[in-house]
DNA sequence: AGTTTCGATAGATCGCCACTATCACTGCGC
DNA sequence: GCGCAGTGATAGTGGCGATCTATCGAAACT
């Protein structure tokens, strides 16, 4: 059975009359007539009864008629759906984002992403890096935002911004006087976030440091860390754009010396269908973060 | 688009694995890649990300999904509709049957009927002779049984039974007393039914008059005549089967001299493709009143 | 009786679907 | 490091089937 035939059928029985049938199939007599007797054999019963002057469906046929306009229905539904996907910049769009960048980038991006592409409907995903690249190598996610490069033939990535670091410290803290801070300096009583966030290891390889300090500290947010800066347990080094949140938690924030960035990336599978979605989404980010990485790097914030 | 490379398509997302997937359908892998990959063209966008170790449905596959076995399933449930439907003896079957015939034959028939022939959803339709035949010419009605011959290479025909008339009289008019009646005695005050009615001309044919007696009498109905003979008005040719209403009625019954009598028939159209079923029905009611047709003719009721 | 209109049929053509054989690539094991 | 097994993609070929034009046979209308 073919779907083309359900066709001819509907026609048939729209039209009570071959011809006009074929016609409005866009076939020729014959074609039709010789396809509906096929189908006739196929199912095994006689869909219509012949007469000098047209055609009429039988109660077989009549039966049948509300499966066949739901078949033909749902395949026009896939035409169509298909139509409305064809935009690789609509559908879905599962965007991973480490947890050092989330909850400072997305509400940044999030308006700026909904106006440019407002079809991509954007699902964030906040995990850890080697969690991301897990789901992304599973088709779990489609791009994933990180601060490291990726490797490996079967993923691609893309820089997007960068980020410097600032030196965050409580008000009291002797370092604080300074108007920059070396990172050497930091080394001292720096608090770095529990293990597997990459901002842990780009702390303490900026301050040329291998372990960590704070003994039983595990931090496993950046909100946590900047808390317990405030509350004079140590110092941290914290990317820029959670300048915001740690001023709101009472620190100040000194540029550093060397001048410390970490670079953000998008990543997707090298095989990813929908490229131009994430292009479009780098683009967009990229765009809105494209001031502040200058300024952020002169020490403004 | 074809039904057959959506099943492809739902073979492929269930196994993930061009090769697989195509030995569950049955072909080569060749031909399931060949024809994913048209669909693809045809749709305008990927509907899998293929990797060195399977294949996976992309978002927009995913999306169409519902729609892909929604279709599938509907054809199936043709195929399935259709192995039901196969019998011809299955259905609705819509059975003309004349006023005259309709309240005395039906309670007869119904119940054989139900139990040879169960599948058939008998629909039963009273109406006078022209206006079955009209509708059976136009589908309307699946066959018709009828006391007339059916005239026309459209319509075919067959006997079932034999149906004698029976002198109907109240006990207290004059011929009541003789135990047959010839049929021209009738006719002095014979009361017929309204224009339309088969039966009516056949009574005034077998009493051998044209016009009809009764002035004003529009008797629509056999049982209407039956009370307006039995309140005294006078006479009139009842069909054997309504013997036993007639009788109901306070009326008696004589045997006619010439034992004239009217064949019921089953109709249809010569083009009508479930002559089984209409052949069943007729055997059913002829086997059921096979005995009645000799009994009425010797008189016993 | 001729004409028109209906659907069915015959025969030819072309396209597409299916096959086999093979390629290109990847990952694994020795 | 080099086969080897497994993946999907591609090439080339053959056959079936959908389609066409031309025609038929029947029926209805004029």
């Amino acid at each position: 059975m073919n779907l083309r035939d359900l066709r001819y059928l509907l026609a048939l029985v729209e039209h009570g009359h071959v011809r006009r049938a074929a016609e409005a199939c866009g076939v020729s007599q014959p074609t039709l007539s010789v396809q509906l007797r096929k189908l006739e054999e196929e199912l095994g019963l006689t869909l219509f009864e012949r007469a000098s002057k047209g055609v009429t469906p039988t109660a077989a046929c009549r039966r049948l008629l509300g499966h066949v306009r739901a078949a033909v229905a749902e395949a026009d539904a896939i035409y169509a759906a298909a139509r409305s996907l064809r935009d690789p910049l609509s559908g879905p769009f599962r965007l991973g984002i480490i947890p050092t960048l989330a909850p400072y980038l997305l509400p940044l991006v999030f308006a700026p992403l909904r106006e440019a592409l407002p079809a991509l409907e954007l699902e964030p995903w906040e995990d850890q890096t080697a969690a991301l690249l897990d789901r992304l190598r599973a088709h779990e996610l489609d791009a994933a935002l990180l601060a490291t490069e990726v490797e490996g033939p079967e993923l691609a990535s893309r820089p997007l911004f960068e980020e410097p670091f600032f030196a965050a410290l409580s008000p009291e803290h002797p370092l604080a006087a300074r108007a920059r801070i070396a990172e050497e300096d930091l080394a001292a009583d720096m608090l770095v976030l529990a293990d597997g966030h990459c901002l842990r290891d780009q702390a303490l390889a900026a301050c040329g440091r291998a372990g960590a300090l704070g003994g039983p500290l595990r931090a496993a947010s950046l909100s946590t860390l900047l808390n317990m800066v405030a509350a004079g347990y140590g110092t941290t080094l914290i990317p820029a754009l959670a300048a915001g949140a740690a001023q709101d938690a009472g620190l100040v924030l000194r540029p550093l010396v060397a001048r410390t960035a970490r670079t953000v990336r998008i990543a997707w599978r090298a095989a990813f269908p929908r490229r131009a979605a994430v292009e479009a989404v780098g683009d967009v980010i990229a765009g809105r973060l494209a001031g502040f990485a200058a300024a952020a790097a002169e020490g403004r914030i």
